[in-house]
DNA sequence: TTTAGGG
DNA sequence: CCCTAAA
C-alpha cells in the first residue's frame, strides 16, 4: 500500500495539456467534486487522446488494483475524502479503476478529481463562481454538495430516498434498474442492458458526493445501508420531502434535455450530468464491448459504435420531436414519460437546440459524430431543373429530348424531368421505352434504339448527388452513406446491359454501360437487378395499374421496363422460384403456351 | 476479382 | 446497401 503511493507520482500518467490547464485552473483541492462545465463535442483527436489516456492509465491501474489506495493517498495528503467510506471490493475495484479512478488517479496527487473529460478543453466556460462555491463547500463541508445547482438553478439531486434499505442491483429487473438509474442520474434511460445499467448506477453512486453522504455502501452491486450516520440533512430532507415531485421534475428535465437538446449551457447541466456524461464518454467503448471483461479493455469500436448509437439516439430524438411545432419546448411534455406538471418545473428553461448526442438514452455526451442525413436531401433535381433552363430553355430541351434520342448528357436530366415533373417532358421517355419494347416484341430483337444511349450516356447524376457519397469506415473500407436512388436512366441502362451481356455479367455491364458511374458497383447492379426482378414479377400481374395507379412514394419503375425485366429474366432463366415452381409444377418442360396460360392464372 | 446470396 | 463465401 504504502509503496504504491509513490506510484502516483512516479507513474504520472501522460497528462495532456488540457489537463494541465485544468489543474492550473482549479487550484483548490477537490475530490470528486462535481464540476460543472460545458460539454462540447470533442474532436476526433481529443477522443484519441482520451482513449490513450485511459489506455495508459489502465496499465497503471493494474499496479494499483485497489481503489482504496486512491482514497488513502488522498487522505494522506490531508484531505479527508468522502470516498473513504466506500467499501470497495476487489470486484468493484474493477469498475472503479475502469472509470473514474482513472481520472481520479491522475489528479489524485493534486487532489483534484476531474469528472469530465470532454469539458477539458472547454473548461474556460465553467462558471467560476460556481466552482469556487463548490470548492469552499467541499472543503469545510464535504457533505454539502450543492455545487452547480444553486447558481444554475438546475437542482437535480440523486434521489437516494429510493435507496432506503438495501438494493441488490443484480436482482432488479431492467425496469427497476432503469428506475434506479433515473433516481441516480436524474434522467431516463432506455438502455435495456442490465449490466450496463448496473454498472452505470454503481459508478454513479460510487462517484457521487451525494451518495457518499449517505450511509449506503456498494458491494457487489448491492447497495446496502450501513449503520446510522449523519446524513446530508439538507439533501435528505429536501429529497424525502419532495421526493416525488423532485423525481418527476427531474425526469422531465432529463427527458427534456435528452430529447430536445443536450443543453449547451453549462448552467443547465447539473454536476451529476456532467460527471456521468463525461464518464460515459470515457468508457463508452469499454462498457459496450466487454461488460464482464472489465479487466480487459477493448479499445475498439469507437467511431462506428458511437455512430450507430448516435443513429439510434437520433431516431429516438426525431421521433420525440415528431411534432415540435405543437409542443412548446418549454413544456416538458414528454410523450413517453407521463410527467405530471409540477410546481417545480422550471418554466424558464430555454429551448435550446443542440446536436449534442445522448448515448443510449443515458444522456451521454458523445464525442462527435457527423450525423449525416441518412436519407438524401431530396435530390437536387429541383435546383437542377431550376438552373438548367438558364443554359437551355425548356423548349429546347424538350425538343431535344423528344428527337435527339441519344442526347449526350441529357438523358438523365430527361429522366429526372420525367420523374420529378411529370409534365412536359414526361412523355418523352415513356414512348421510347414502350416503342422499344414493342420493337423488341415484334422483332425479337434487343434494344437498338437505346443502344447508343446506353453506351454514350454518362451518369450525369454526379452533380445531383455529390453529397458525400462515401464515408470512411473503421474497417478501412468505404461505405456508401447515402442511397443513390436509381434513376430511370440507370435502370434502363442496367436492363439493356443485362439484355446484351446477360444477367450475371455485372462486371461487364458495369464496365461498358456504367463506366461513367463510379458509384454503382457491379454488386450494385446485381442488387438492383435482383430488385427489379422481384418488382417486375410482383407488379406484372397488375401491370395495367402501374402507370395509372396512384403515385407511389418512391419513383415507380415504368411498367414497360419491368415488363422487359421480366422478359429478360424469363429468357435467361431467372424466373423467381415461386413462379418457376408453379410454372414447372405441371410439366418438366412446359411449352410457351402452357407457360403463358399458367402465368396468366397466377 | 468477380459472383452469388444473405442480412 | 453491406458483407462474405466461393469461384
Amino acid at each position: 500500500m504504502e509503496a504504491s503511493e509513490p506510484k502516483f507520482e512516479d507513474s504520472a500518467v501522460p497528462v495532456t495539456s488540457t489537463i494541465r490547464a485544468l489543474e492550473k485552473e482549479i487550484a483548490h483541492p477537490i475530490v470528486y467534486q462535481l464540476v460543472r462545465s460545458r460539454l462540447v463535442p470533442a474532436t476526433q483527436d481529443e477522443i484519441m487522446v482520451v482513449e490513450d489516456l485511459l489506455e495508459d492509465d489502465k496499465c497503471e491501474s493494474k499496479l494499483v488494483p485497489d481503489t482504496r489506495q486512491i482514497s488513502e493517498s488522498c487522505v494522506t495528503e490531508g484531505y479527508p475524502l468522502e470516498r473513504n467510506s466506500f467499501q470497495v471490493t476487489e470486484e468493484k475495484s474493477n469498475v472503479l479503476v475502469d472509470s473514474v479512478p482513472d481520472l481520479g488517479k491522475i489528479d489524485a496527487p493534486n487532489k483534484v478529481a476531474v469528472h469530465g473529460l470532454a469539458p477539458l478543453s472547454e473548461l474556460s466556460n465553467v462558471d467560476h463562481s460556481v466552482r469556487n462555491d463548490v470548492c469552499s463547500h467541499s472543503q469545510d463541508a464535504p457533505n454539502e454538495d450543492t455545487p452547480s445547482t444553486s447558481a444554475a438553478g438546475s437542482s437535480w439531486k440523486p434521489d437516494f430516498s429510493k435507496l432506503e434499505g438495501k438494493i441488490c442491483l443484480d436482482d432488479l429487473p431492467v425496469k427497476e434498474l432503469q428506475e434506479t438509474f433515473k433516481a441516480t442520474f436524474g434522467r431516463e434511460t432506455s438502455v435495456k442492458d442490465k449490466q450496463w445499467l448496473k454498472r452505470r448506477i454503481t459508478m454513479g453512486l460510487t462517484n457521487s458526493c451525494d451518495f457518499s453522504c449517505t450511509t449506503f455502501i456498494i458491494r457487489d452491486n448491492v447497495v446496502v445501508k450501513k449503520g446510522e450516520e449523519q446524513i446530508c440533512h439538507r439533501e435528505k430532507s429536501r429529497i424525502s420531502a419532495d421526493s416525488e415531485d423532485g423525481v418527476a421534475n427531474l425526469n422531465s428535465r432529463g427527458s427534456f434535455s435528452d430529447h430536445d437538446n443536450k443543453i449547451n449551457d453549462a448552467a443547465d447541466l447539473s454536476g451529476a450530468d456532467v460527471s456521468s456524461s463525461a464518464l460515459e464518454s470515457c468508457n463508452v467503448t469499454k462498457d459496450l464491448n466487454a461488460e464482464q471483461i472489465t479487466a480487459k479493455r477493448a479499445r475498439k469500436p469507437t467511431k462506428r459504435y458511437i455512430e450507430e448509437l448516435s443513429e439510434i439516439e437520433s431516431r429516438e430524438t426525431s421521433e420525440k420531436l415528431a411534432s415540435p411545432e405543437k409542443i412548446p419546448r418549454y413544456q416538458f411534455a414528454c410523450p413517453e414519460t407521463h410527467i405530471r406538471p409540477t410546481k417545480n418545473v422550471r418554466s424558464y428553461a430555454r429551448p435550446l437546440v443542440t446536436r449534442q448526442d445522448s448515448l443510449g438514452g443515458s444522456g451521454v455526451q458523445i464525442p462527435f459524430v457527423s450525423r449525416i442525413r441518412r436519407s438524401r436531401p431530396r435530390e437536387n433535381f429541383m435546383p437542377l431543373l431550376k438552373l438548367q433552363p438558364s443554359g437551355m430553355d425548356m423548349a429546347t430541351r424538350q425538343v431535344r429530348s423528344a428527337f435527339d434520342i441519344s442526347g449526350p448528357q441529357e438523358d438523365d436530366k430527361r429522366n429526372n424531368d420525367l420523374i420529378k415533373t411529370s409534365s412536359s417532358t414526361g412523355w418523352t421517355e415513356q414512348p421510347r421505352i414502350a416503342a422499344c419494347e414493342k420493337d423488341e416484341h415484334s422483332s425479337g430483337m434487343k434494344i437498338v434504339e437505346l443502344e447508343n444511349d446506353v453506351e454514350v450516356n454518362d451518369c450525369s447524376e454526379d452533380n445531383s448527388d455529390d453529397n458525400v457519397v462515401t464515408v470512411p469506415t473503421q474497417k478501412g473500407g468505404m461505405r456508401r452513406k447515402h442511397h443513390r436512388p436509381w434513376t430511370i436512366n440507370e435502370v434502363v441502362k442496367l436492363v439493356e446491359g443485362v439484355a446484351r451481356y446477360g444477367a450475371g455479367k455485372w462486371s461487364e455491364i458495369k464496365r461498358l454501360a456504367f463506366s461513367a458511374c463510379p458509384y454503382r458497383t457491379s454488386v450494385d447492379l446485381k442488387d438492383k437487378w435482383r430488385n427489379l426482378l422481384k418488382a417486375s414479377f410482383v407488379q406484372l400481374p397488375a401491370e395495367k395499374g402501374i402507370l395509372n395507379s396512384r403515385k407511389q412514394a418512391s419513383v415507380p419503375i415504368p411498367a414497360p421496363i419491368l415488363s422487359r425485366v421480366r422478359e429478360l429474366a424469363d429468357m435467361q432463366g431467372q424466373i423467381p422460384p415461386v413462379l418457376s415452381v408453379c410454372k414447372s409444377s405441371g410439366h418438366s418442360s412446359s411449352d410457351r403456351s402452357v407457360h403463358e396460360a399458367r402465368s396468366g392464372f397466377l
